[in-house]
DNA sequence: GTGGTCTAGACCACT
DNA sequence: GTGGTCTAGACCACT
């Protein structure tokens, strides 16, 4: 997981935007257990309260559910519903940098080669790694 | 301008984001003044100290100069400072989102289709208001 | 036996009141044997440690009595302890949500109205089933 | 505000549940500021970190929002809001307090008596001070 | 001063 | 060991 320090999103919510992606692709699978609030502390180097306000807010979004004691777990729905949150965040992510990229006067062309420039990227990147 | 309170950016961010738009955009040309911090304070609702903020940014940033008891004026190159910084940030938010919609394994056609509409709205909207 | 793995009430509290509530109707007599702390374990999906908590405290309410290598027994006035303590249970229950209603300037005849809903629900199901 | 450190209700959702009855009867009005959060962590001796979570979740509820370096306010909904979680809170600790009640053999009459009672001592209250 | 995030560390219920 | 609540105290953006 990729947690960037420098980013105005606090850290709890990337954590949140982490565990999402990696409900929505299958890496943690419907039913299955995350790793602990301490044991994921200790490997992205947060406070452990830092990951509980994350697994709350996965919980409150219906990715997750808590079973005391035993731990966290990927809920029924949760892939599906973590599919169509990301979906959404997309959408609404670039209606906002498209606006932007309009009120600066940017050319529409240039916008779609600088996209076209960073989909290969993270498109290849997934061929490849990971 | 647009400002979002519950975004995780900090307004005086926001403020400095639409201001290095209107700049690109020649909204405000090289050698013009900016309204004063106290007349875009009561503008976007904001207290003056946050638009202080913003023009110190701005400043720094090289969009702008500011020349005592005149006003902040956009300098030489403003423009062209200003259109490489929006094209620069559009590149970095396009891998970002696009690397997370690959973790969420949002299938690429997805992605386009979701991509090719938010232009059409954004560029639309262009040619008609602002 | 209903257990609401969400209440804040704790499970092993939530277990003394379903044992109180057979008592108290008699499901289970004074003298006969509750279920094994395994057993019962078993059968509402909870650890042993859960159930014996459980039982420890309804020993302390003098509503049952263990015996080593026999179990635990419903106690002589075993009954009439979970019946008063049912009762006591649901005054303070009532006081406590109606001052909050009140205090949420719900109206009386309103109140009035959900009570006499609820209790057509819970006591016409009773005349069914368990 | 009555906070009951006995309770297995965590204070901070006491605390949702006191602001949610002071907007649901209009002690405190749609628009209105609510107490800050170190205040309130005075007034009521919790920690404000304790507070904030009670302010962050009602948030969430719809029944006030935040406004940086202002203030929490009521929201424009909030006392519908309010008010409808209030009911729907009362129809379920109802049917909850019930369903033990007939589990536990208590008589349809004895119930109707103790409902009665604790009516009459809540709202005779309110008739005289608060 | 006001809300929002984070760290550090304690204690609880449950496994 | 696992999640949930709470205290104590720091720092940030905004007013």
């Amino acid at each position: 997981m990729r947690l960037d320090p420098k980013s105005h999103v606090p850290i709890y919510l990337q954590i949140v935007e982490g565990i999402k992606a990696s409900v929505a692709s299958g890496v943690i699978r419907e039913g299955e257990v995350l790793p602990s609030v301490r044991a994921l502390a200790l490997d992205v180097h947060v406070n452990p309260n830092t990951v509980q306000r994350a697994y709350e807010e996965l919980e409150r979004q219906g990715i997750t559910f808590a079973r005391r004691g035993r731990g966290m777990f990927v809920a029924k729905m949760g892939k599906r519903n973590a599919t169509e949150k990301a979906e959404q965040a997309l959408r609404l992510e670039f209606v906002r940098i498209l606006d932007r990229a309009r009120d600066s006067s940017l050319k529409r062309d240039r916008v779609e080669s600088l996209f076209q420039q960073a989909m290969t990227k993270a498109f290849r990147k997934a061929g490849k790694l990971e």
